[in-house]
RNA sequence: GCCCCCAUCGUCUAGAGGCCCAGGACACAUCCCUUUCACGGAUGCGACAGGGGUUCGAAUCCCCUUGGGGGUACCA
């Protein structure tokens, strides 16, 4: 039997984390199977579902890079389905119609709540008369259609994640409404039909879920399938242990992307909640971790999401990468901060760049902050910069670095040929090295930290931008 | 309220009765490297929720308590 996996994301909202997380899952369990997997879009809500949330579901998944290779199938364009299979229900008296208002139902359950019970529908139409069920139809009420739930009734499945669970049908909070009072079909019924009808195997999803199983496996039943296996891994929550919302900072992986991460750095990372390769390696592909991934390795306790941790793993994957793939990663991001990079000396010259800022960032959109001096002229002066170019001496000796690169015939610009030349300079001055350094990087950079000096120093040189900061710094302290 | 699930350092986790006075990673602290901030290296800090069992022996098995999470829709 070849394992059939498949995501179900309801575009009633972005590619949200846990869902992302969840679709990594079921794509490594997939391939680890040579199985399929499959995307579907449940978009049955028609108030709630919205276009560009498909079309933002769709471009993050493609971002992560976890190709899907079937659908994607959207529910709205099944509908037909789910109604014949309505029918069929209703046909074999396995659903009925019920009439209940709105408003019935909500005193019914205030009722039960006072009474120290729990909300549940009554099934007081599951009888009705066919008298009954005409003067309800001529007082003009459209009813929903419920699937009938035999109480009380173990119904128990071996989670693969969890091992076995068992729920009382007596829990299920009475019959269910499997079609709306529109006609349309509800989630329980569409994913049961779809699962059936696309051949799924393992439905692999959050303990969200979890609930909802009992009833999907007793509408297997009444359709004649076998349910699949079920693996409901746990939830990702916020740092504080609580539900991930948009006030944690970023919960779509669109925003991620923003952010500066990586893909493959915030695949990984989602891999590692809850699960962990045998090896106990910690940075990983994730076509490496699909060869070791299996459910016994997923724990099922919920995972707390952790900015640090994220930002350690992304800051590891970029400095593995190669120059040319970092000034690709990193162009978007200087474009958003406003940098022309068309008038670079070369493509060499950016690679240099992008190598040199790459070990101190974590994420790609730092990168903007610490370039900023090579890619942008003129530069302003942070405080302590300005401090640090009035010592006494700094001036001369800035002078000083200034005649000394002018009239320096240098054979190649690069890190060898112009520290004689600083050094050159610390003698003639009679000035601490560290406290020219200092100074040198105040007037080329504008700020008193950032990259090793001596290659932004060569990178200056190299665009023409040096002496023109030396002499900008004399006028400055003029 | 009721039902279900879960419980190892601050966080992510390893651990499936003796290999564990519990290992790794992130974070944090100190030191080294360094013109700076980082990176990198070294060291340190730090946990089996509590209580009962079972057993020669329990982080590992069972029960209870406590705590956390999920569900309880004509949402998915």
């Amino acid at each position: 039997m070849t394992v059939r996996v498949r995501l179900a994301p309801s575009p009633t909202g972005n590619l949200h984390i846990g869902t992302a997380r969840t679709a990594v899952f079921n794509w490594l369990y997939a391939r680890h199977h040579n199985g399929t997997f499959i995307l579907r879009i449940e978009d049955t809500d028609r108030d709630r579902s919205l276009p560009r949330h498909t079309r933002n579901i769709l471009a993050g998944l493609a971002w992560l890079g976890l190709d899907w290779d079937e659908g994607p199938i959207y529910q709205s364009r099944r509908i037909e389905r789910y109604q014949a299979v309505v029918e069929q229900l209703l046909d074999q008296g396995l659903a009925y119609r019920c009439y209940v208002s709105e408003a019935e139902l909500e005193e019914m359950r205030i009722a039960q709540k006072a009474a120290g019970k729990a909300p549940r529908y009554d099934n007081r139409h599951r009888f009705l008369t066919e008298a009954q069920r005409q003067a309800y139809e001529a007082e003009g009420r459209q009813p929903v259609i419920r699937f009938k739930i035999e109480e009380p009734q173990e119904i128990s499945w071996v989670d693969l994640i969890r091992g076995q669970i068992t729920w009382n049908t007596q829990d299920l909070g009475g019959d269910m409404v499997i079609a709306r009072a529109d006609g349309y079909p509800l989630y329980n019924l569409a994913v049961v039909v779809d699962d059936i009808d696309m051949g799924i195997t393992h439905v692999i999803r959050g303990e969200d879920h979890i609930a909802n199983t009992p009833k999907q496996i007793l509408l297997y039943r009444a359709l004649g399938y076998e349910p699949p296996q079920f693996a409901h891994s746990p939830l990702i929550l916020n740092p504080e242990g609580k539900k991930l919302s948009k006030r944690d900072g970023a919960t779509s992986v669109a925003e991620f992307q923003q952010m500066g991460f990586l893909p493959e750095a915030l695949k990984n990372y989602l891999a590692l909640l809850s699960w962990s390769p045998p090896d106990g390696e910690e940075i990983f592909s994730l076509e490496k971790a699909a060869t070791l991934f299996d459910f016994e390795r997923v724990t099922r306790s919920a995972a707390r999401f952790d900015w640090d941790k994220l930002n350690w793993l992304n800051s590891q994957y970029i400095k593995q990468l190669s120059p040319a793939e970092l000034v690709e990663r990193l162009t978007p991001f200087w474009q958003a901060a406003g940098f022309d990079l068309t008038t670079v000396p070369d493509a060499a010259w950016l690679e240099d760049l992008a190598r040199l800022i790459a070990d101190g960032i974590d994420r790609l959109t730092e990168a903007s902050s610490l370039s900023r001096f090579l890619l942008q002229d003129p530069i302003s002066y942070t405080l302590p910069a300005l401090e640090q170019l009035r010592l006494p001496g700094v001036a001369e000796a800035m002078r000083a670095m200034a005649t000394t690169l002018a009239q320096a015939d240098l054979p190649e610009i690069s890190v060898q040929s112009l520290k004689p030349l600083v050094d050159q300079v610390a003698k003639a001055q009679g000035m601490k090295k560290g406290l020219l350094m200092k100074s040198l990087r105040a007037a080329l950079t504008g700020d008193v930290q950032g990259p090793d000096l001596m290659e932004s120093f060569v990178l200056l040189q190299r665009r023409g931008w040096a002496l023109p900061r030396l002499e900008a710094v004399q006028r400055l302290l003029a």
